[in-house]
DNA sequence: TATAATAGTTCACCCATTAAACTATTCATT
DNA sequence: AATGAATAGTTTAATGGGTGAACTATTATA
């Protein structure tokens, strides 16, 4: 019974958070990122953050090798989103930062989110909202522990 | 204020959504799919619970094109993992349920995912983990209403 | 019977990822 | 100061996943 229970949560965890992904992701999709693919936006996201930055810190936030940084790089790169830099005094590290129109951008794209996202938590009162985040950041401590 | 408080929400939930995702993704491709993709075995756990059934269903499932669940399933048929079974009365439909050995490999599997996200969410109190599972499912209803 | 609709596949194209080999540069040890 | 190790990033070849349009085969409908 308690052991048929805890399986039981996890079906309904991850089915909930696999069909909440899938939802979120078509509707960033349709009304937040328009020319950007997921992935693109997110890594515009972190450089909006963190710029400027390296390669390598990309691919350290995202869990991926650099030689898909690079990729993803070059293609936002030859859209004219990012820049790169040359450090001077060590050169072998690039600097990364959003361009005019890749800043412009992405402060579209976040008020669009804040928009879509407003939308959607704004159902719930605020306590529940509260207590949600804060379960969900103390999921991210576990892992990260883990 | 008020504003200003919604979206600190937002920036919260967004980063600890990706987080948890990416963590969880590497806890899976380490100890549980192992010989598996995660879309494989999202797929495939499908089609445990609902098989036998349709590409068209996967498709509406994962909201995904028809075509891109051809692909995915040749691969899963190729290595003997899927069966594929035409309609007698309507010749259009093809029936896919998985192989013995399918089914056994799902077996495995889910027992890992039990046991490496029981692990997980055992470090939350049986409240805690209630609460934040009600709200996740209310997430769900939600964004299905959208 | 001719036309619509449906289920699935194929094709051409793109994006994302890995792993190994590589270039260029800097650091560290002798 | 020279050499060998470490670091940052790129290239390449391969795989998986996705779209959208055109296609085949089959069934439904008017």
């Amino acid at each position: 019974m308690e052991h048929r229970k805890l399986n039981e949560i996890i079906e309904t965890y991850t089915s909930s958070m696999n069909e909440v992904n899938r939802r979120v992701n078509v509707l960033m999709n349709e009304q937040v990122h328009q020319e950007l693919t997921t992935d693109q936006f997110s890594t515009l996201r972190f450089l909006q953050k963190k710029q400027p930055c390296t390669s390598s810190d990309i691919a350290h936030e995202f869990s991926i090798g650099k030689s898909a940084v690079t990729a993803q790089v070059n293609r936002l790169y030859e859209r004219g989103l990012i820049d790169r830099k040359r450090d001077q005094d060590d050169r072998r590290i690039v600097y990364l930062s959003l361009t005019a129109e890749g800043k412009k951008l992405m402060e579209d794209g976040t008020q669009k989110l804040y928009d879509v996202l407003g939308d959607i938590l704004l159902e719930f009162d605020s306590n529940e909202i509260e207590t949600f985040i804060q379960s969900l950041e103390k999921l991210v401590r576990i892992l990260r522990e883990n």
